[in-house]
This record gives C-alpha cells, sequence and structure tokens, in this order.
RNA sequence: CGGGGUGUAGCGUAGCCCGGUUAUCGCGCCGCGUUUGGGACGCGGAGGUCGCAGGUUCGAAUCCUGCCACCCCGACCA
C-alpha cells in the first residue's frame, strides 16, 4: 500500500519506473570518488561465480579457487554509480531532458550492526535518480521530491515530519545539498525518514554525462536523487504503535475493516454472513476496504486480539444480540473503544471514523512531537534533556563541523537538520557561543 | 574487533552451582467432545542429536578442554 500509494505519486509528477542491475563493476564505483568513498566501507562484494564439491569435506561446497572474477562486483548500496554510466549514453541534447526515473531496488549496505526495520543489511527502497537542463530545475525537482515525502509522511502515514536540509557531515556522499524529512519517535529518538539530494553536476562530471545545450554549447547535466525505503515501516510501526501491536492509519491499511461473527450455531452464522456480504459490498462501493473473518478455527477473543496486533483501523462484532437488535458492534483500534451501531448507519458511521482516526491520529502523533521540542541556550541545559525526556532540540549553533562533531562527541546528539521553515532568529551558539542566525534541531537519532 | 551474555521439543523455559529413576513446566501442535459478546475448557496424544567435538567418571544436560552459533552493549551508520 505504500508503495502504491508512492508510485501514484510520482507518477502525478512525470516520473516513470525503470530497472537497473544490482552489480556494479568496482571501476564503475569508484568513479565518483566522494559516493565511492562514503560507502566503501558497508559494500558487499561478489569476487567469485561458482562453487564445487569440497575434496576435504565430503557433501559440502566451496567457492571454486579458479573462478575468481577478473573484475569484482559490488552489490549496489545505491545506484548513482550504474545509473550515470547508463545515462552518458541517453543524453546528448538539452532535447533529451530531463530524465526522470525511480526504481524500486533491494540494496545492501554492510551495516556493523542492523536494527530491524530501521537499519537492515538489505533493504527494499525507491531511488530516484533525475537529469536536468539546469541548476534550478534540478533544485526545484530536489525540493519538490522532498515536498512529496513530507505529504506522504503526513497525509498517508500520519506522521509529522520537520523539512529542512543536512549539515556538511551528514549530507549524502557526493551531494551539493541534502534535503530530509525529520521524524519524532515516541522514545524520543530522531529517526530520517526520507532524504532528497541536489547533485549539482558531481556525478554529470565523474560518469563525463554531456549535452548540448540550446546555444550549441557542450554542459554537464544537473542531478538529483532521492529515496525512502522500507525504513518507514519502522517509522510507523514506532510512531503509532501501543501494547496491543500495531497502529495503521486507515489510508494505509491493507483492510479498514474487519468484521468478526459470533455465533452459537450454524444457522446464525450464515444470517450474519449474509449481513457481512451486504456489509463488505455497501462499503466497497464507498471505497471502503473490509473483510469477513469467518474462521471457524478461532474464537472471537483470539480474532479480536490478532486484529488488533496486526493493526485493522475498524472492527466490526456480529452475535445474536446484534441480530436481535438489527445492530453492530464498532470497535476502534486507535483508541481501543467500542459503541453498538445501529446496521442502517454503519455505513455513515464508518466513513466518518475513517476521516476521523486519520486526523486523530496525525494530531496525536503531532502533538506529541511538538511537546517534545524544546528550546534550548546553553549546553548544560542541552545535556540535561538529551539526558531525560530526549526529543528534539531546537538549539542555535554555529554552522562549523567542528562545533557539531564535539557535541555529538560529548552527547551523542547530532544535528538532524537545519530546518526549512522561515523562523529566523539571531542568537547565539549554543556550545561556542559564535553567532548563529537560525536555530537547527539537534537529537539523537536511530 | 572490544566488553558482557545465552545455547535444553516449533516458541518460551526449569534442571547445571552440589553428576545418579523415564529431562521440567507453559504456549503451540494433533484427535474427540463441550464451547463461541475479549486470547476457551476437559480428556487423550505426538514431539528431544540437552549447540558440536573430545575428555573425566561405574554414570554427564550438569564437571573439564576446544570449537561453533546467536543475542545485548560499544566502535561504524551518505
Amino acid at each position: 500500500k505504500m508503495q502504491a500509494e508512492l508510485d501514484r505519486m510520482f507518477k502525478e509528477t512525470g516520473h516513470q519506473n525503470a530497472y537497473f542491475p544490482l552489480f556494479v563493476p568496482k571501476s564503475l564505483f569508484e568513479a565518483e570518488e566522494k559516493n565511492a568513498e562514503g560507502f566503501a566501507k558497508e559494500c558487499a562484494v561478489v569476487t567469485h561465480y561458482r562453487l564445487q564439491n569440497d575434496p576435504d569435506n565430503i557433501g559440502k561446497l566451496r567457492v571454486d579457487p579458479e573462478a575468481k572474477l577478473e573484475e569484482e562486483l559490488i552489490v549496489r548500496p545505491t545506484s548513482e554509480a550504474i545509473i550515470w554510466n547508463t545515462y552518458r549514453n541517453w543524453i546528448q541534447s538539452y532535447r533529451d531532458l530531463p530524465i526522470l526515473v525511480n526504481q524500486w531496488a533491494n540494496v545492501v549496505r554492510w551495516e556493523m550492526r542492523t536494527r530491524l526495520f530501521l537499519r537492515t543489511a538489505e533493504f527494499l527502497w525507491q531511488e530516484g535518480h533525475t537529469a536536468h537542463a539546469t541548476r534550478e530545475e534540478a533544485l526545484e525537482e530536489t525540493i519538490q521530491m522532498n515536498d512529496i515525502y513530507a505529504r506522504f509522511a503526513e497525509e498517508f502515514m500520519a506522521i509529522p515530519v520537520i523539512k529542512g536540509t543536512k549539515t556538511e557531515s551528514e549530507r549524502f556522499a557526493g551531494a551539493v545539498e541534502t534535503y530530509c524529512i525529520e521524524a519524532l519517535m515516541q522514545d524520543g529518538k530522531a529517526l530520517q525518514a526520507g532524504t532528497s539530494h541536489f547533485l549539482g553536476q558531481n556525478f554529470a562530471k565523474a560518469f563525463d554525462v554531456k549535452f548540448a545545450n540550446k546555444e550549441g554549447k557542450q554542459d554537464y547535466v544537473w542531478a538529483t536523487s532521492w529515496g525512502v525505503s522500507t525504513r518507514l515501516m519502522g517509522a510507523l510501526i514506532m510512531t503509532h504503535s501501543d501494547d496491543k501491536g500495531l497502529v495503521l492509519p486507515p489510508n494505509l491499511a491493507p483492510f479498514q475493516v474487519v468484521i468478526v461473527p459470533i455465533y452459537k450455531n450454524e444457522e446464525q452464522l450464515d444470517i450474519i454472513k449474509a449481513k457481512a456480504d451486504a456489509i463488505t459490498n455497501g462499503l466497497k462501493s464507498l471505497g471502503v476496504t473490509c473483510k469477513f473473518d469467518g474462521r471457524t478455527t478461532q474464537r472471537p477473543g483470539a480474532k479480536f486480539a490478532q486484529h488488533e496486533l496486526q493493526g485493522v483501523p475498524l472492527r466490526i462484532a456480529i452475535g445474536p444480540k446484534d441480530l436481535e437488535n438489527n445492530t453492530v458492534e464498532l470497535a476502534r483500534r486507535d483508541i481501543l473503544s467500542k459503541e453498538i451501531v445501529a446496521f442502517d448507519n454503519l455505513n455513515d458511521k464508518i466513513l466518518e471514523l475513517i476521516s476521523v482516526m486519520q486526523s486523530e491520529m496525525y494530531s496525536k502523533a503531532k502533538s506529541f512531537r511538538d511537546n517534545n521540542i524544546t528550546k534550548v541556550d546553553d549546553f548544560e541545559h542541552f545535556k540535561r534533556v538529551l539526558e531525560s525526556e530526549g526529543g528534539f532540540i531546537s538549539a542555535h549553533w554555529d554552522g562549523t563541523s567542528d562545533t557539531e562533531k564535539q557535541i555529538k562527541d560529548l552527547t551523542k546528539a547530532t544535528i538532524r537538520c537545519i530546518p526549512l521553515d522561515d523562523n529566523n532568529e539571531e542568537g547565539k551558539c549554543v556550545f561556542s557561543g559564535k553567532h548563529s542566525s537560525k536555530r537547527v534541531i539537534f537529537a539523537k537519532a536511530y
């Protein structure tokens, strides 16, 4: 569902999907130096292409030492290199531009330590790679895509985010500027939820991608790349879940409504089934997805618990009492409330709740986030906040990497982003006391 | 790589210090019956190289040695 919604948003803004190879020859990977250096420490590398029976260990296989590749293949940690190597062949003239391509692909980053959903060695993501004739157009694209990520996070995932740019030390390797959306998890730690990079002409120069502009002069193309990953699933879980399990916003739930029958005999089950069919069909025509949990192998209580665990937004229970009174029991997953609803009002009630739940989940997350942004003006306070409630810290920074690093070494907090809002405010750096023209967002991050 | 910890049935575990019946308990699984408005109950049943290898011993899940795997913390993480 997340993939489908994002894909739709990409297509609405003129992008098309493509797919590029998983393996990147080492020589291509090396071409953009900063990018290569940034990822070098976490690359899986293919060195051989064949296994054979191990003569010393019957029944086991070993790597055939004879089958060594002449050039190692890097399992893509990101696809700039292989894509720009391809774009070189696609672009000669400004008439070939822009190229607006996205790919859904798995990538591998051999992290020293992984963290489920948030930093897995292999993950699924989408990576957009665009090529433009002008700096302005590329920058506009970078910002547009960051805005799309923010909209997706807020409107579909019900996760409030802060849009901003990264500091130099947190920037994507090879980028001129990295835009990002930053979210705050329930435990007070920050999560980078998406990034959009303005690559300038760095990759075009590294891969020699030139085009003839309108004046007939050769120029390097301007580039962007942008991505979100299965990490968003971690964000979803860590923003909304409670002790009973997942809480899915209605806009993302695979099924928005589940119907659980409660019955004493086959006869009752048949009647309930007929009602459930009517409800399901009625909801379908209203664009609401609904399934009937008719399993005879589980009792109602077990089904309730399971659907809560899986985060189904709304649950309808229909039992003997409801058949008598022409009602159903309707339960909300987000606040765990239940009410009896007249069968005839059900559709209206469900439509209303779906929209209420979507917006309430967002406002709940937003007020949590807002209540956990602390304005801080001295370093002792800065440390105290980090040690207690955590969250985002809005503080002045003198703009130097040195200060940023010292703060990180002392507190483990990093600058999550320089917000794009226009709250420019003169002040003094929370660490060095030097001049600052804007507050930035610090936090401990995943 | 450094520090700490754990390996016993599909999952979670007791037993280990202090060696000794047929390896404990719960969940789950299978069968039959009764049940069904919040994770059912009763009866019956299946399921085990106690991580691996070696050693000590009359006897090892338990003691010793080596190895392997996994987990947590840290370093790393555009």
